[in-house]
DNA sequence: GGCACAGACAAAATCGTTTTTGGACAAACG
DNA sequence: CGTTTGTCCAAAAACGATTTTGTCTGTGCC
């Protein structure tokens, strides 16, 4: 009879079903099942009531199509660090996606399986227009991806930050975090402190750095370019170091390191060199990966809410979609949780 | 002049710009592009250079909603062991995503914050249908998300067995694992060789017991129940077996763990009862977590290749979703990896 | 020559929403 | 009473691809 008759029975009920089974039109259903104002309440309720008997699920891709925009956003994990995943990122992606999905927003996934490739996954990822927006970390003062998305005006928010630090970001407070392991070091009566960085191509490495050298300056102590070391991306960045160290010239009593990774391969290093880490030399370490407290000595190091963060970071972004052009520049408290490898000097010198 | 000259100059070009280009209609476009037969070499030559330089894509909502199908896969994370999210997912995660990516289709994750609600989260995931299909892990012997599944006719294909293994998957040989491990204990003169298992809710628990029982059997040695102890998803767990072992009956010499995160918290028992793991107690755990190399004395463990585990994993949902639907089952070797933990029996009993 | 057939393409229908446009009606107002 | 205003809803036009159906050639075969 009439023109909605023809659906083929196995198929999902569609919005038209909805219409006739609440005898208004799809428009309607539309609108009423959007929020929209311009609908009898009454109405409202016999739709939804229709809608709820039929198990009606809107189409997403008809309503991606018309609506443009995809309710998705792509979160790309780097995972530079040995052949495991980056705990940090993990701990990110749940928090955002507890966020997101609270939203109506799906996340979806991309790996960046190299440094070299990040720029490219992240083309892929944003001309496949899957998705509405971009999350991603592992920042660099001068970032081509940020300046690519910035010129596209393709959404996005980043774990921390650039030299320009035109866009929304998120991070952590690696100035202080520099500082305040330095100045904790020098109270426990260290005069020669190294620093072993993560690699200086990213922001946050720059951040630990000058940390690091307004902590020394506070505590009157001596800033010696030959105790920053620069750690690359292997299992054995931080034995390395410590080797260099302790090999050419005055080595250091304590080191504070990138993160966690350098901290534990440095004692390693340590260990092989006939030092006692949390004994002989001071460590203090930065992320409070799930492997610092089980390790011997367990690792002083720093520690923030990654769900917390992620949740932030997803709002961030979230507000950016919601139409809000102003960006948004979060800095994260990290809490040092003292354990064991950061000891006092062992003799003055 | 001609139809669609109308377009908005600012918008992304669309098919018809690339019809318009090429001088051909849409459809020849369209079958051009997506590889069909009937389209002479030369006009796809065409067509394929017009759309490179207007630098065409294909609008994935619309093909969305024509093709009735989304090109994207949902992974389900569980993540009960302690609020860091297992990175035993992870590893196999970042293999499904290589794996999915290279056949185009894209990677979403959502996340199962407990276990209750694992049911619930598929659910969602699905009825919005906003995947082609679904991959998670964690199967019980009794599962009512593969139920549902089934019964709704939704690919998927999972990390674990079920009683009625009826579906797709792929699994460790937690079978195996157990009887090697118990194997090897009692070639170290082990005698009494206790069971850390994992929540009996998941088929590899009763896997990994039948395993161990069959080892018992192999190397000769008495099945006593009280051994067998049930662990559960908190921190302490392992701990809180190894008190009870210890405090009631006989304790074993040897424990074999369910998995890492017991062993390490096994051994933190047993240090608390001035035992001295590696010395006194031999301990196996099952996992390879980064912790396991770290923690002193290093676990020994089970390891496996996790990203192949993921790319297997996705192959088998592919050729699913390719048409084929033979549930195909695959059992993954796991390699020991011998390190300190597991130690000779001190005195024969 | 007439017919069947295949190749290469065009035209049009279709997927299921959202959004725009406009119409019917009632209330308010002069 | 006529006009404006506002509420509520219907009709129809998008959105941009894929797929079906149809048309027009040219060729092979009897």
């Amino acid at each position: 009879m009439n023109a909605g008759e023809g659906r083929r029975a196995g198929r999902r009920p569609g919005i038209r079903s909805v219409a006739a089974a609440a005898g208004v039109s799809v428009s309607t259903v539309s609108r009423a099942l959007n929020g929209y104002a311009d609908v009898n309440p009454d109405t409202r309720r016999r739709i939804a009531a229709a809608a709820e008997a039929l198990g009606y699920q809107p189409s997403f891709a008809a309503a991606m199509l018309r609506r443009n925009e995809t309710r998705t956003v792509t979160f790309m994990v780097s995972k530079p660090w040995t052949k495991f995943v980056d705990p940090f990122f993990l701990g990110v992606l749940d928090g955002v996606e507890l966020a997101l999905s609270a939203q109506g927003y799906d996340l979806q996934v991309v790996m960046a399986r190299d440094y070299d490739r990040e720029s490219e996954v992240i083309r892929r990822a944003v001309e496949r227009n899957r998705s509405d927006a971009l999350l991603f970390g592992r920042t660099r003062p001068e970032d081509e991806r940020i300046d690519w998305l910035e010129a596209r005006g393709f959404p996005f928010a980043t774990i921390g930050q650039t030299l320009r630090n035109s866009h929304s970001w998120i991070d952590r407070d690696h100035v202080l975090i520099g500082r305040t392991a330095v100045e904790r070091l020098a109270a426990l009566g260290h005069r020669r402190i190294g620093l072993l960085m993560t690699p200086l191509r990213y922001t946050y490495s720059h951040h630990t750095r000058e940390g690091y050298r307004a902590g020394l300056a506070a505590a009157g102590l001596a800033h010696d370019p030959a105790l920053e070391v620069e750690c690359f991306l292997s299992r054995r960045t931080g034995e390395e170091a410590v080797t260099m160290l302790w090999t050419a010239g005055r080595p250091p009593s304590a080191l504070v390191c990138g993160n966690d990774m350098i901290a534990l391969s440095a004692m390693e290093g340590l260990q092989r060199l006939g030092l006692v880490p949390g004994r002989d030399v001071a460590l203090i370490g930065c992320d409070d990966m799930p492997l610092a407290a089980h390790v011997r000595p367990a690792l002083t190091t720093f520690s923030q809410d990654l769900d917390a963060l992620g949740i932030r970071l997803a709002r961030i972004l979230l507000q950016r979609l919601g139409g809000d052009p102003t960006p948004v520049h979060e800095l994260i408290q990290s809490r040092l949780v003292a354990r064991e490898s950061d000891c006092p000097a062992r003799l003055p010198d």
